[in-house]
DNA sequence: GAAGACCTGCTA
DNA sequence: TAGCAGGTCTTC
């Protein structure tokens, strides 16, 4: 569920909260295997008296800087969430000083909260976040270039860049007028100079816009006041299946690509 | 690459 | 009841 936009809204408001600056008092973890290392004692112990300086983003990790060194990372991945106050499928807690209590929840329990020593054993594996400097189309054009796979699953890989999910990726490939299945490789500079502008361009009206939400359900993401993102009604592509395209009118479509739902024009984004 | 695993809940 | 879901890992 969170995507760049999602995690983003969701450390601003951690850092708006006050979270920064707490000593961490008490652990509950209610769902053992979210956090690492194991077993959960040892997480716990190792936690507990720790202060958290600082809170980051690189693509789609939360990163706690602790002041000891150590670092806890956070993964949301399909239905993570923080909340300010309990509830149901909440699989952690934090009790923090002045009587601070933060709520992690995630239905689906494939989040994970890692604590390491050294950030790099996490984000050596990601690629370039999508808002940074080194996102840019010196580094897109050579990584589109080097490789020999289609456009979609590209975007996706957060080896090759960090932020994107399977809705802004959409949004982005509409955006720019590109085919999903088109190939990295087959891209011309001017379809690459406008797919680079379009997903940072979609990231940042995603974070603006507070995030994406679609459905109702308790995997839906939710902000750490309960809220929904208001960007649902600023989408283009994601989920519009046989909906009309914003830009020609033509219904929008559904295919499998890397097998990940894709939706797209098929008028304007051509696949030649 | 593709398929299965990890999970629960919503919708058709 | 089957199929689907915003994400990644592992194992073919």
């Amino acid at each position: 569920m969170p995507e760049l936009p999602e995690v983003e809204t969701i450390v601003r408001q951690l850092r708006e909260y006050g979270v920064e600056g707490r000593t961490i008092r008490s652990v509950d973890v209610l769902w053992a295997r979210t956090v690492e290392p194991l077993p959960v004692d040892r997480f716990r112990r190792e936690l507990v008296g720790d202060t958290i300086l600082r809170i980051d983003r690189v693509g789609k990790w939360v990163m706690l800087v602790l002041t000891s060194g150590r670092f806890l990372m956070i993964h949301l991945r399909m239905s993570g969430s923080f909340s300010t106050s309990p509830g149901s499928h909440d699989r952690l807690v934090l009790f923090l000083s002045g009587e601070m209590v933060l709520y992690y929840r995630d239905t689906r329990k494939f989040g994970r909260w890692k604590l390491v020593e050294d950030p790099s054993t996490v984000l050596d594996a990601l690629g370039p976040d999508a808002l940074t400097r080194d996102f840019n189309l010196r580094y897109f054009t050579a990584v589109m270039r080097g490789k020999h796979r289609r456009i979609k699953p590209l975007l996706l890989d957060q080896s090759v860049v960090a932020g994107l999910g399977n809705i802004y990726a959409d949004e982005a490939l509409w955006e720019a007028g590109i085919h999903p299945e088109r190939w990295s490789d087959s891209l011309e500079d001017g379809e690459l100079r406008t797919l680079c502008a379009a997903i940072r361009h979609v990231l940042r009206i995603g974070i603006r816009n507070r995030g994406t939400s679609l459905g109702k359900g308790r995997t839906n993401y939710r902000d750490l006041k309960g809220r929904s993102g208001g960007h649902r009604a600023e989408v283009n592509a994601y989920g519009r299946t046989g909906e009309p395209c914003k830009r020609c009118g033509v219904a929008l479509e559904r295919i499998i690509v890397g097998q990940r739902s894709t939706h797209f024009c098929p008028h304007c984004q051509k696949k030649t």
